[in-house]
DNA sequence: CTGAAAGCGCTAACAG
DNA sequence: CTGTTAGCGCTTTCAG
């Protein structure tokens, strides 16, 4: 490996333009305390000599590393790369995190951590060593998990939880899970349907809660029972099939379901179609997350949007714009939207 | 900001270990010339310490930077990630660079880069600049961009060039295309097919190009006439319909089609059907690429996998064991495969 | 084989 | 407002 250096260093354009390191540097860096004549000799310079900071000397001498660092559950991740099933939970986190760092000046790096270990800690803090990220973002399922969170907070590297509401160090970040199940379920309402059926997600991730939550604030703000057309499932296909025949053998059955996300929405549309139910004719269907395959079934699904980039987006401006008071802030929230396709509809007149 | 330092330095490591600092550098390094038990020591240390270097540092030194730079096109990334339509590229691109970067204790880290800007030059060296990658993969366009190539090989960057068959300084690294469409008209061949009607993609791709020699190669060898039934494309779902409207006008009309991406499948497929036609059995139907999509279609997608992820870790592999007689070696191909599913079978015998 | 010295490119702290 | 002086943590010479 060839050794290589720096081709135009600060020095460089301190002696090109005449003055001391420091001014240069000052000038890189937007201080105040600079004559603007003095400012623009130095900026003429850097642009003469396409002068660009070694980001690794920045970090050397103390300052920011601009860094930051998205953290990913690695199995899951990796699981989801291989299933190629259209998942676009990373590309979307890139959208929104990449974007605005760059507006800042800033670069995302993402790292894949393992959960299920038990040295998470000396695993993370190797590689916040080797970094020096300027900030964390963390995701489900280690938002919450207090070694990392211990950890970032000892070593004083600001970080923002998606996907928790805890209150303690780092900024937590919602979704809008329970609003948007609000919406759902008020739009179904609002097209006429009073039977509607609710699949809930795996009980390991807290964004199952508060979907079902909304759900049940939503029926009962409408008079309706919250209770009776309410079935588990754990986001996978199968328990899709499953919870969707539980839900079609009630008397009388529900008119419309909201699935906690796209796979458990599929297995619905599947099994309804295979019992000779028209979507959304006989049954409306509404699904969480808009992931690619909502767009790709018959009919499309009308889904709630989860809003990755944005709230990527948000937390990379939670980070850079710190202040240190509003670090116990309450929760954000970045609302979802609905997304109306095609499987939603009003009810039957003659519906039983 | 508050100003953050090493929690622990080589310095720590080499007062615990009582050596100097070069010994603990050289055990890191993994350096000849340590005697074994020395190098226990200091081994002991590190890790009762957690010690892990600091990459800024590293660099600093002249050293590596542990950073491998993916670069791909802006405005195509993130018009992909904003439509949502299943694509993913960046996501096999990361399981194949990331994890195969992890391997060596490097990092992957990646970048958009405007092709028409005509200062691709000033942008991407700044980046290099900034970060001083270790190396570099470059992805179609600017696989082929001689600025970009240019600008690498005076600065001495390894760099790999993945859809490109030019020689010249980096690797070339091609992901079989044409293999894969002989294997795709061979696989329809060996079916009993005869009349294979051939949708090709835009050339401003050159694996466009490749794709179609290899369609028109196979056919020749197996005697059957590689024009009549070879129509152009660009890429889109609109191009895909065109296509096939034009395919299925000719008499006697293809008893199967293999389109160069998928988007054009996935047209083939409902231009097929809506012209009363039944996939596969009066028309069969391969791909290319094998995105997500072709798992949710009706019949599910016969395809061609591009080997993404296989070739990115390929990429890393040269660039990491680099040896700079095998610089302008011949392209290296890595083969794709064929994905049997559902929209492929014998034509009938009864075909026209 | 191991150690001591001299930076890498930049910024913080302090002078002027 | 601008310049000077120390390092940051590590690796490279070059001595022992």
């Amino acid at each position: 490996m060839a050794r290589r250096r720096q081709a135009v260093t600060i020095k460089h354009v301190a002696s090109d333009a005449g003055v001391s390191l420091q001014t240069v540097s000052r000038v890189i860096n937007n201080e105040p305390n600079v004559r603007p004549a003095m400012k623009q000799r130095v900026q003429a310079s850097i642009d003469k000599l396409g002068y660009v900071p070694s980001i690794a000397a920045q970090r050397m001498s103390g300052s920011r590393s601009y860094l930051i660092m998205a953290i990913n559950d690695r199995e899951r991740t990796i699981a989801d790369w291989r299933a190629r099933q259209g998942g676009d939970w990373i590309d979307q986190m890139l959208l929104g995190g990449m974007l605005k760092c760059a507006e800042y000046g800033y670069r995302m790096i993402f790292e894949l951590v393992d959960t299920h270990s038990d040295h998470v800690e000396r695993e993370l803090g190797a590689t916040i060593a080797a970094l020096q990220p300027d900030g964390v973002i963390l995701t489900p399922p280690h938002s919450d998990n207090p070694l990392i969170t211990g950890m970032l907070s000892d070593n004083k590297i600001p970080f923002a939880r998606i996907g928790s509401i805890a209150s303690g160090p780092g900024f937590a970040i919602t979704m809008g899970d329970e609003g948007s199940a609000v919406l759902a379920t008020d739009y179904l309402v609002g097209l006429g349907h009073r039977r509607i059926g609710f699949i809930a997600g795996s009980d390991e991730y807290s964004l199952s809660g508060w979907r079902r939550d909304g759900y049940v604030r939503a029926m009962t703000s409408h008079g309706l029972d919250p209770v009776a057309y309410c079935k588990p499932g754990d986001f996978s296909y199968a328990s899709g099939v499953a919870a969707t025949n539980a839900l079609l053998a009630i008397q009388p059955r529900p008119t419309a379901i909201i699935a906690s996300n796209d796979q458990m929405a599929l297995a619905a549309l599947d099994t309804a179609t295979a019992q000779g139910l028209v979507v959304p004719g006989d049954l409306s269907l509404i699904s969480f997350d808009n992931t690619p395959v909502t767009r790709f079934t018959n009919p499309q699904l009308t889904a709630i949007d989860q809003p990755i980039a944005a709230t990527f987006s948000r937390a990379v401006e939670l980070l850079l714009n710190r202040d240190d008071s509003a670090d116990a802030a309450s929760p954000v929230d970045v609302p979802g939207e609905l997304v109306i396709r095609a499987s939603t509809a009003a009810p039957r007149s003659d519906a039983p």
